[in-house]
Parts: structure tokens; sequence; C-alpha cells
DNA sequence: GCAAGGTC
């Protein structure tokens, strides 16, 4: 008697092993696929791996056009390019099969999990799926997989097979139908070849970047005034704001700024709170993309690219989750213990296990196959890593610590000041206690304002009032990063494949842009062929109505076989009208496809102003980022051009630097140390003319100025 | 060739 345990991938058939096995289990391999042997309660018992999805769905005749229903269950191999590995794990299961005459499938408990062991039993291992059992565990825990064991579905889930299946057939005819539709009508206006595509999560999703496009391209700006006030305190010059943000008027801004001018202008109020900040929640794919974006600029596919090598070098966890809490039984300390191995992350991890209880911040989001992404203190050998990787592991490593370190403090301030029974507010920040922002710091951390101490009721030192004319702004475009989020919001795409289907977009053609992203003329008309022939499919209402006959054949209340004729009866019909109206919508995509390649040619001029104004928007973004989530340090004048010079970080790197805040017209930088806390003096060398800054390292506290070259930086303490 | 979903 030999069991066959099916697991979902490699390493989870690893887990499985090892949790059951009595003694250790041995580890062989067939084909080059791991698998192993094991005994428990005097049972044998092979654990083999499938490699996600081994089977797809593919027409079963190779004809081009459509509509296209006659579909068949393939090895993926067969389908796809690039798939061929998975041929090896289609034999190997074959062969283990042969041996067993007990079948369990110990796939993730999820209705693709359920498709992927109904197939391979069904085809791989030729036998029929009604004789095996189902391990059901939601965590990959000794504890939890020997439970599993213990408490044997007597068989697979047959309702979420169904509704697994169903899921594939309705986005494959779906798909695959209206793809093959606009790629056809194209075809027949120009007699070009060109793939066009479209399906249940491409469709909404680029439907709405094309509302953003209409909404900026429709965007009027109207103007508005905003009244600073600046005052002198100490020898300092701060800014104040007038307590209503955004004046509509200009007479009425003109005629606020002449009264207030009159004065008397004097502290009215000192409002100071503190507040506590939580560290954030370990990573979850999603905001981890989202984060490797605002960092490194790094595209949410690329992010997945570099985790998932990470997972495969064994330094951290499987990275397709949508959890965002770690595992209640992992050893955190040995984590932190070795961690501590690495020079950069020691101070921390010793910290951190000075605590009396290691107990992690955690987020609301959980996902029943996979915890939180953490490291998992095996370390990447020196140099084994590219600058790319430590950057996705450093950013995981401090996310992962931080969640165990103290919430940070921050004292916010407010002063109002009255000039003639008009308000201005002065507002200042600081953190009083670091907590995790010691950490995590460098890749979030706060306005820093620090403002002198005021009394109520002294009087202000007015240096000048005045009235600033602003203009309201179109919405912002949607970067990669904030694509992949709206897609998590409106649930549609998993975590797996939301970046990968964005690149999809970006292949056919339909957006463009790297960071801004602009959906092209070809994206606009597309969307507006098919609202108005099949508005289903840009809606997101599709992904809703499949979601709820899923649950329904998961309950057994409907058929897969209905559902499937349903759509089936629903799309002949609209692919009919469709293919009547065929040359028309063809010749409408083309149109906008000719004037484009035009303007390619002729318009080389405004491609240029294009780039001018990109450059002032990254600009206005790198700054509006490092206002808000960087600590604007402002450590002096600028030699140059006499703008500020401020602590930046390069966005590639996350090293910190400090250069001029008119860049990119000036261009003045210097570097600086990476550790310590840069403290302004306010003084210049007197050698160099550069800023001096004050630097703190634990109890080490200097003086230097910011030029390498100069001399007199060699003798410390002496500015 | 086209989808979306697993995983390397």
């Amino acid at each position: 008697m030999v069991t066959l345990i099916i697991a979902e991938k490699p390493n989870v058939a690893k887990k499985i092993a090892y949790a059951l096995a009595e003694r250790k289990p041995i580890r062989k391999t067939l084909y080059g696929v791991p698998y192993y042997e094991l005994s428990r309660d005097g049972k044998k018992i092979i654990v083999a791996p499938a490699v996600g999805h081994l089977y797809t769905l593919a027409p079963k005749t190779k004809t081009y056009g459509y509509p296209i229903f006659d579909i068949e269950w393939v090895p993926v191999y067969v389908a796809e390019k690039g798939k061929s590995y998975a041929k090896d794990y289609i034999k190997a299961l074959r062969e283990l099969a042969k041996r067993a005459d007990e079948f369990i499938v110990a796939c993730d408990y999820d209705t693709e999990g359920e498709v992927i062991g109904y197939t391979a039993l069904k085809y791989a291992c030729g036998v029929d799926p009604k004789k095996a059992k189902r391990m059901k565990f939601s965590a990959l825990t000794k504890r939890d997989i020997l439970k599993a064991w213990y408490n044997l579905e007597p068989t697979i889930n047959f309702g979420m097979a169904d509704a697994g299946i169903a899921r594939h057939i309705l986005d494959w005819y779906w798909g695959v139908n209206l793809s093959r539709a606009l790629t056809h009508a194209i075809k027949r206006a120009s007699g070009k070849w060109m793939i066009l595509s479209t399906g249940r999560v491409q469709g909404p999703t680029l439907k709405f970047l094309v509302e953003r496009e209409k909404e900026i391209a429709n965007f009027k700006p109207t103007p508005y005034w905003v009244i600073k006030m600046t005052l002198e305190k100490n020898g300092k010059q701060y800014t104040a704001t007038y307590e209503k943000e955004r004046i509509l008027d200009e007479e009425e801004a003109k005629r606020i700024v002449q009264e207030a001018k009159k004065g008397p202008a004097f502290v009215e109020k000192v409002e100071v709170k503190q507040q506590k900040r939580n560290p954030p929640h370990p990573f979850d794919l999603g905001t981890l993309q989202r984060e490797a974006y605002s960092a490194f600029g790094y595209s949410p596919k690329k992010t997945l690219d570099i985790a998932q090598r990470l997972y495969e070098m064994g330094i951290c966890s499987y990275p397709r989750t949508s959890s965002q809490k770690l595992p209640k039984n992992l050893n955190y300390k040995y984590i932190i213990q070795s961690l501590a191995k690495i020079p950069e992350y020691k101070p921390f991890a010793h910290e951190l296990l000075g605590k009396p209880q290691l107990k992690p911040v955690e987020g609301q989001k959980d996902d029943p196959a996979h915890p939180a992404i953490y490291p998992t203190g095996e370390l990447p050998k020196p140099g084994e890593l590219t600058q790319e990787e430590k950057n996705i592991y450093d950013l995981i490593v401090r996310r992962f610590l931080a969640a165990f370190a103290d919430p940070a403090v921050r004292e916010i301030m407010k002063v109002i000041i009255n000039s003639n029974n008009h308000h201005f507010i002065l507002s200042g920040a600081r953190t009083v206690k670091e907590g995790w922002l010691k950490i995590y710091g460098k890749y979030v951390s706060f306005d820093e304002v620090i403002l002198p101490k005021f009394r109520e009721g002294e009087p202000v030192k007015v240096i000048q009032i005045k009235r600033e004319k602003k203009k309201t702004k179109p919405p912002a475009r949607y970067s990669p990063a904030s694509v992949i989020k709206k897609m998590e919001d409106l649930g549609i795409g998993t975590k797996a494949t939301r970046a990968q289907i964005l690149e999809t977009l970006y292949q056919r053609g339909y957006i463009e842009g790297k960071k801004k992203i602009r959906v092209t003329p070809l994206g606009m008309k597309v969307v507006e062929a098919l609202e108005k022939n099949v508005p289903e499919i840009v809606s997101v209402e599709l992904t809703r109505e499949f979601e709820e006959k899923m649950d329904e054949i998961m309950k057994r209340k409907l058929s897969k076989d209905r559902v499937i004729e349903e759509a089936r009866g629903q799309l002949i019909k609209i692919l009919r009208e469709f293919k009547a109206k065929e040359l028309d919508i063809g010749k409408e995509l083309m149109e906008k496809l000719l004037e484009r390649e035009k303007n390619k040619k002729s318009k080389k001029k405004t491609a240029k102003e294009l780039t001018a104004e990109e450059e002032e928007a990254i600009k206005n973004a790198v700054e509006n980022h490092e206002k808000k989530s960087n600590n604007l340090i402002i450590v002096g004048k600028c030699p140059k051009c006499g703008g500020d010079l401020v602590v930046r970080y390069n966005r590639k790197t996350g090293k910190r630097f400090v250069g001029c805040s008119n860049w990119p017209s000036c261009d003045v930088t210097y570097p600086l140390l990476q550790r310590g806390k840069i403290i302004p003096t306010g003084k210049v060398c007197p050698e160099c003319n550069a800023p001096v800054v004050k630097i703190k390292e634990g109890k080490k506290e200097y003086e230097v100025c910011l030029d390498m070259k100069c001399k007199k930086k060699m003798d410390k303490n002496k500015y």
C-alpha cells in the first residue's frame, strides 16, 4: 500500500514530507523533479509536486476564426511557450502514480488548487478524481499538516473543482473570442495582422485608465490664491500660511494682505500635540510592489521577479501572498539573531532581541495559502546579490524588523499668529522618539520642520505678507504601482497575475509611459469600441457575476455546464453582432493607428516639449514625495545659486546625499555619510564655503563641512 | 495568436 500525496509546488511538497515523516523523509528525483519518500503509521507515503497548473485549456482545432467554443485540457507545455519544464513534472507524477494505490490532493485549498489537483489526477496520473482524498490545511506548519493528515476529507471538493473549471472556461470563452474579434476587425480594415486583446481583467483595467485620461483631458484649471507670511525669529526665517488655504477671489486675497500687513502681529496660540505612529504591517505582495516602486522606481512585475529570485535562494519567504500577518509559530528570535550577522542590521536586531517580548505588528489582510513576506533567516552569501536584489531584500528585512519595534512618537506644533485679526498658521513637526523609524525611516519618513519656542502673546517680527497665484491641478496619472492598487481595490486579477496583465496592456500598445501611464489613441479606441458593442467586458461587473456563479456552483445550487452553456449563448449573440460591424469597427481602430504613425514621424518637436514638461512634473513629484515622506532637512544655502541645500535620497540606491532645491537647473550636490543623524548647524565652513553639519552617531557627535576635498575637514569640531 | 490563473 503506497499513498501518493500531490502538492501544488515543490517547496510545499518538501514541507509536507518533513511534517509527516516519522523519521527523515528521503529526497529522490525523477526526471529532475524532487519527490519524497517517507512512512507514517506504517504507511508508505510519496509526496510529489505539481508546478501550479500542469494543464490548461486549448482549442481542439487550430483555426483562427471566431466564435470558438470547442476547447479541451492540454498539458501547459503544449499550449504555452516557455513551459517545457512542466513536462518533467507530468512525467514524474505519471510514473509515481503507477506505484501508488491511494491518492491524496494536498494543493492550496482554493478553487485553483482544486483544479490543479483535479487535472493532475485525471490527466497526469490517469486516476479517477473520485478516488482521491483531500488534505485540507490553511498554514504550512507541522501542526496544521498533521491535523489535515488525521482528518482527511473523503473526497476532493468537487464543487470547488467545478467552480474553478467554470472560471477557466468562461475566461477563455470571453477573452479569446473578443480578442480574436478585435484582431479580425483590424485585419479586415487594413490587411494588417496585429494582435489586439481584451479579457475579464484587461478590459476593466484599461477602462479605468481611459477614464482618468478623459478626466485629465477635460480638466479646466481654476486659479486660486494662497497667502503667506514670512516671519523672523532668532535670526531665522519661517513661513506661515493663511488660515483659509485657498482663496478663489483675487480681490479678497488682496484685501486680506493689505489688512494683515497693518499688524500688529503676535502669537495668539501655541498648540503642541504628541502623536504615536505604529510600525507598518509586514509585506503582502501588493504593498511590497508599491513600496519598491516608490523607493526604487521598480515596476510591479520587476519587483515580483526579484522577490521570486530571493525566494528561490531561500532567503525570503514566498512572495505571492496577500497576507499581512506573520506565521504565529515562526521562530522570530532565530531569524533576528541570524540577521544580526549582517552589519547593517546588527544594531537593530540587538535592540529587538533585548526586548522582553517579540510581538510583530500585523495588518488586516490574510491569505489561506501563505503568510506575509519575511526574511527566512538564511543569509545571502557575500557578493551573491545584485544591487536590485539587495534593494528588495533590504526593504523586506527592514519591514520585518520594524514590525517588532516600538512605535514612533511625533510632536506636532501649531503656532497661530494673529495679525490685525487675520490668522496665520506656522506648523512644525518633529520626531521625538524614533522607534521603528530608526529601522525603516529610510523608506518612509515624515516631515521634519523644527520650530523654535513660541510664547503665547509674544510679538511677531513680520518680514513680508504676500499672495501667490496658483492653479488647481488635474488628477494625477496612474503609475504602475497605483494601477495594481486600483485593481486590488476593484477585486480584479490576483496577486500573482496583476503585474503581468499590466505588462500585457503595454505590449498591446494600449498604454505607454514608464512612471506616468498614458493611454494611447489605440487604447482609447479599443475601449470605445468595446463599450459600444460589448460593455460587459470593460465592466468589473463581469467579475462580480463570475464570482456569484462560482459561489453557486461551489454550493451545488447551479451546475457548471449550465453556466458554461449560458455564457456561450450570450457570446454567440454578441459576436454575431460584432462580426456584422467588423469592418466599421476595424476602420475606426485603424484610423487612430495611422494618425499616430504620422504623428510619430512629423512631430519630433512636440516630443521634445513634452520632455521638458515631463521633467518639470518629475521634479515636482520628487519634491512632493520628499516633502511628504522624507525628512526635509535644510542644511544650508547653495553656494552656487542661493537655493536651499536639502538632504535627499537617491531613488535607485536609497542612499542619502545633499542636493540643491533648484535641481535640475542647479546641479550642486555633496556626498553624505550614510550613518548617523544629520543636524543642520547654520554654520558655513570658512575654508570652502560649504555648509557645516553636525553628525550624531550614537554617543559620538562631531561637526564637519560637506566638501569632501576641504582641508579643514581634517580637524574636527573646529568650525 | 488570443484570457487568466497557478508556478519556475
